[in-house]
DNA sequence: GGGCGCGAGTTAGAGGCTATCACTCGCGTT
DNA sequence: AACGCGAGTGATAGCCTCTAACTCGCGCCC
């Protein structure tokens, strides 16, 4: 199917003309099927649409997608490759860099809302800068295509299964996250929670962050899901309040204690 | 479930045996869609099939329910009200009750789940316990059928508005949330986002829960869903934590500050 | 008690979708 | 120059939603 070397998402070195043009058309389809999705979701992506819109018949797209599911599958790995880099990006992100072009797939806004994360002038603080930039980045991220965060994190299908190298995106995120989370004062006693999660790191094998560091990535996580997914879905639209200030604010909660 | 008065799910008194029939078989079909969408998710949801399941051909359920998308709604109706009915249940439970039966449509595990909730022998924190409960209550509700949770909270289709009276118990669920929520003690500073919520407050208007209130409930709904959908859709699986730790840790993060 | 209206359910069919199969045709390699 | 392989085609099966025209029988009204 896939040319050689590694069967994964873009092509290496010394293409043929006609991996070339395999790999642009394969890239057309999934911008066509980018449109569809933010314009009718997920359920509504149809290949024949986007076969006529490229000027082509139903099944020659079977060319170059398995089935639907496939091409469902290549969207979702290219949101989570998309996401990691956006997040491992703004975690590696000094103070000087501009921020510049080329984040994963879709780009646009959110790129610069990072700089008003920490200008508190303390010394200690700036620990808590890159998980700032990283949530700014997140919800920039989100902004830019809500349908494509859903498909990471939004309704799962029941009978789905994520392939592998997809929950390796995953757990790089979270390694990302933990590499972002400052280790704690380590004479504050620990949480029962937190002593659970001593024994409990299969997802932080290998890494060196301790109990209240995972506990610290985890409320990262799911509080910053909980607003922002709550938002993308318009579940705060008419309620009259500021989603920017409600964001800012549970951030502020999550890195101050 | 609903009883007389409001036009709407169930059938007023003096049925005639038309009626009495009619939303007997809206009751069977919308059962058997959830049992569909249990097992695939809702875009797998077929009208064809439900009506070959009954013993019908296909076209007649639309006797029963205009299309597809009117099936739909009317389960995301249903899943609305039986979270509000949930969450007021709990909300108004003593401490004497033993919770009972017929808690909306899902009923099942998580009944008891709310019994250890504030057992600090302090008066003052007691005033936490309602809150304590609703959310119990609410993560039985949802792991008793995540997909209806999903239907609920989950990724929403782009061009879809839910009708008044679905948005109407939506509000119902914050006015109830409002109600738990503990008015902090006065003499404490408002931060930024408090003083916010107290111009932006739409979604509570008419109700005089201060805005320290505002946030705790906003906060409670936001982290809670935060946690439980990330569980909900599998993102824990492999981590080798016990969710039901993570929610309760971070309940006791949410009622203790 | 008898006639009739209304609603439940049927089949036929249009139009859309996914997916498979057999086929043609032309480019790039040998 | 010839050939193989892959891109693209139309035909087709089977599923879906939804409409239209029709039949049949229960229950209401006179």
């Amino acid at each position: 199917m896939a040319g050689p070397g590694t069967p994964g998402t873009e092509s290496s070195r010394t293409e043929s003309p006609r991996e070339r043009y395999r790999s642009q058309v394969r890239a057309e389809v999934k911008e066509r099927a980018w449109e569809q999705m933010a314009e009718a979701g997920a359920s509504a992506l149809s290949l024949n649409a986007i076969a006529k819109q490229m000027g082509m018949s139903g099944p020659a797209l079977y060319r170059y997608f398995a089935s639907r599911d496939d091409l469902i599958t290549a969207l979702i790995r290219d949101a989570y490759r998309g996401l990691a880099d956006t997040v491992r990006l703004a975690y590696g992100t000094g103070e000087g860099e501009p921020a510049g072009s080329g984040a994963g797939s879709g780009g646009g806004p959110g790129a610069d809302a990072s700089r008003e994360a920490g200008r508190a002038s303390r010394g200690a603080e700036d620990a808590t800068a890159p998980l700032a930039r990283i949530a700014h980045a997140l919800r920039g991220w989100a902004l830019a295509d809500p349908q494509r965060y859903f498909l990471v994190y939004g309704t799962p299908v029941p009978g789905y299964h994520a392939p592998e190298d997809i929950t390796a995106i995953a757990d790089e995120i979270m390694r990302t996250l933990l590499d972002a989370c400052p280790a704690p004062p380590a004479d504050r006693p620990a949480t029962p929670f937190e002593t659970h999660l001593a024994d409990h790191r299969q997802w932080a094998a290998g890494h060196p962050a301790p109990p209240a560091a995972l506990r610290r990535a985890l409320s990262f996580w799911t509080r910053l899901h909980g607003v922002l997914s709550l938002e993308l879905a318009g579940h705060f639209d008419g309620m009259g309040l500021d989603p920017d200030r409600l964001f800012a604010a549970e951030l502020d909660g999550l890195l101050a204690p």
